[in-house]
DNA sequence: GAAACATTTCAATATTAAATGAAGTGTGGT
DNA sequence: ACCACACTTCATTTAATATTGAAATGTTTC
């Protein structure tokens, strides 16, 4: 089992490989040449690592046409790094005390599935104070009024609890080191954001922009201005 | 910040300073010479890489006399090395169903301060089952005759719940697949049972085996045979 | 105060694995 | 049918970093 360990812990360690399992934290799939970008290698060098990370069942592939996507092979994985990001902080904790200035990522960005980052943050305090969620001792629950909330912005809460996946749970924000929502919830939360142009994605980046509608609409139901 | 993401993973990827990591899982402090045993390295190679550990914030050391003990700078830290453990069976699936005897680091072991393994996801069930707690959707809940019982081990669980700490979690078990008890409470049960003799510390190993009145006891206070 | 032990430091060496570039495979567009 | 493109494979080069062993530092024991 250590064996296993130690092996798993190398595939990851490698910064060309790392920097391909930072990129795909946002849950979206990517193309061998997108990576090699991300990475700032070449090709054939990201074919090799992609090739390694499918190997040690991290990742997987999917062929479409000429195009091959590749993408987490389980949420587990995605979860795996983002616990890895967790411990940035206490690794350069000296660099962020003298580095005052937020970067974007850490402003707004993707967390596999939902809305991470300086504003989702906000976004979570806004829901508390305004009592749509509530937080428990280890968890967070939805009150019959945030349920409403979430009908006018069209998620039928109903059916997302049915689901076998979590429905909404905290989830750790490295960069703030304070909660967020995750779960399903947080998922379709972030699924209208983008259909409504609350919020936009920056390509090729987990970079997140809320547009002047998103701030007006976000002011407007939450009271919070972001 | 991807910069410091693929510093942290580099840190950890290098075999003796995952395998250093992975020994000190269970929450001991070890000494550089145990470690260097364990990792099966000099001295001297050992002391170079639990300086780059340090280095990077993921361990402290402890000056006692001439020797130093070495442990995990914050929890997070180890959250993070089991969070990495988790994925194991993903990446090595085809070997651990080949291989269908059980070892003992999968039969019972402690994960960081508290139990885990088949013994501990055996002991969770049984907690559920008897209603001395109960599985909400992403947590457990403590009953009002968990409570007594708990009392009745001598564990006061009002105190352990004032503390800031987490006090009933559920944690994902990577060799189980299923969830076991975490936080303060089952820290507390785990420090009882050594206390009591009911299972004991396989020595340089994070093994725990379960003693004849251990087996007696657990079989006639939750009614599961360990 | 000398000896035994735990740990660290340093310079030299060994080892491993990543990067490169050219050639090969397969798919899509025109 | 052709060419352009996405990606992979392979053999070779390159570079990084772990390991080793000897010597130094500091601490406890007798």
């Amino acid at each position: 089992m250590k064996d296993h360990f130690k092996k798993t812990a190398a595939i990851i360690g490698e910064p060309v490989r790392a920097t391909i399992l930072w990129t795909l934290l946002d849950g979206k799939s990517f193309t061998a040449t997108e990576l090699a970008i991300a990475a700032e290698t070449s090709a054939s060098n990201i074919s090799m690592h992609l090739a390694k990370l499918v190997n040690a069942g991290l990742l997987k592939a999917e062929n479409h046409g000429r195009h091959r996507y590749y993408s987490f092979s389980g949420k587990e994985i995605a979860y795996a790094v983002e616990a890895l990001a967790t411990i940035i902080p206490f690794a350069s904790k000296k660099n962020l005390q003298a580095d005052k200035t937020i970067s974007p990522v850490q402003q707004c960005r993707t967390c596999y599935d939902h809305l991470a980052g300086k504003t989702s943050v906000t976004i979570t305090d806004a829901l508390l104070k305004q009592k749509l969620i509530i937080a428990n001792d280890t968890d967070f629950g939805l009150t019959p009024k945030g349920k409403k909330w979430f009908a006018v912005m069209d998620i039928d809460t109903n059916e997302l609890q049915q689901q076998r996946r979590s429905f909404l749970r905290p989830c750790l924000d490295w960069s703030e080191r304070r909660y967020h929502i995750a779960g399903s919830l947080a998922a379709a939360f972030l699924d209208k954001m983008l259909l409504h142009d609350w919020i936009r994605r920056i390509k090729n980046s987990r970079v997140i922009v809320v547009t002047a509608k998103g701030q007006k609409n976000l002011y407007e139901k939450l009271k919070v201005v972001v």
